[in-house]
DNA sequence: CCTGAAATGGTTTGTAG
DNA sequence: CTACAAACCATTTCAGG
């Protein structure tokens, strides 16, 4: 899946992924070629999912959103049913934000928002009343110091 | 800055974020208004910064970007200085795409996307040669299985 | 604050170099 | 593959309820 993206392509990506909002016209002039050429590039890595759709990002804080944990999980269970079952209940879960299976001693990490430490518990009950887990570490953001979808390109 | 949302705000704010790309006539149908107050609304919470611009978000493996790492960090130093110090330092690299500071034990957990582990080498070296730390641990992401800038609203 | 329409400007398509 | 132009469609503004 990884598409052959010339130097004009990736431009066209940092552009983009810094604010979707642009129109073609100031595009082309950023990476200095035109509006068709920059329009057929733009067409065909969206085709071939290289972007996504264009998205907002909205302030958790202005939704009351304003606790975020990082949690790390340890399991004993490594049969395909469980995880399966833990994987549909992740992805079930709109407050989990990001899920990742890991290499090495602690097998999952999520990133949990939630409107505050209560809510994050009754998350946290949710959970381990759906699949059985060994070990569990919450870790709980104090500060947001960068968030960032760019991508080095 | 928790602005006052109504229920109309919500459905326009879920409507965005899963695509920023709709037409303001297809959002009005879907949240069950028209286009102007759609408009009014829309206008007055990005100048609130409820939402930020549209942004595409990119494959990383497109970029050949295939490797994502957690990083814990622990620090003895608690000054002022040096956290001005490492708080630059992290904004500075395009690798970490997430910084949090957290309460407890572990002071700092970081995301950071890198082509292969050598280049996450490469990266942890420059950074420990910046500011210093006392405990380094990297956990290594062998799956994602859920990603989503989409918040519970 | 909503409706509906008018004007502006950007996107998308098509033709030609 | 690029430049240019024409048609289309969305955004933005504005007058009226």
């Amino acid at each position: 899946m990884a598409a052959r993206l010339d130097d004009l392509d990736r431009k066209i990506l940092r552009a983009l992924q810094s604010d979707a909002g642009q129109s073609l016209d100031e595009i082309a002039r950023k990476v200095g070629s035109s509006k068709t050429p920059v329009w057929n590039r733009v067409r065909k890595m969206r085709e071939a999912g290289v972007m996504g759709p264009p998205q907002v990002v909205v302030d958790p804080d202005a939704l009351g959103l304003e606790a975020c944990f990082f949690v790390l999980i340890r399991t004993s269970e490594h049969e395909t049913e469980w995880q399966a079952r833990f994987l549909a209940a992740l992805k079930a879960r709109p407050e989990v934000q990001e899920a990742h299976r890991l290499a090495g001693e602690i097998d999952y990490i999520l990133k949990v928002r939630v409107a505050n430490a209560r809510a994050y518990d009754e998350f946290y009950q949710a959970l381990i009343s759906e699949v059985r887990v060994f070990n569990v570490t919450a870790l709980l953001s104090m500060e947001e110091i960068k968030s960032s979808l760019a991508l080095p390109i």
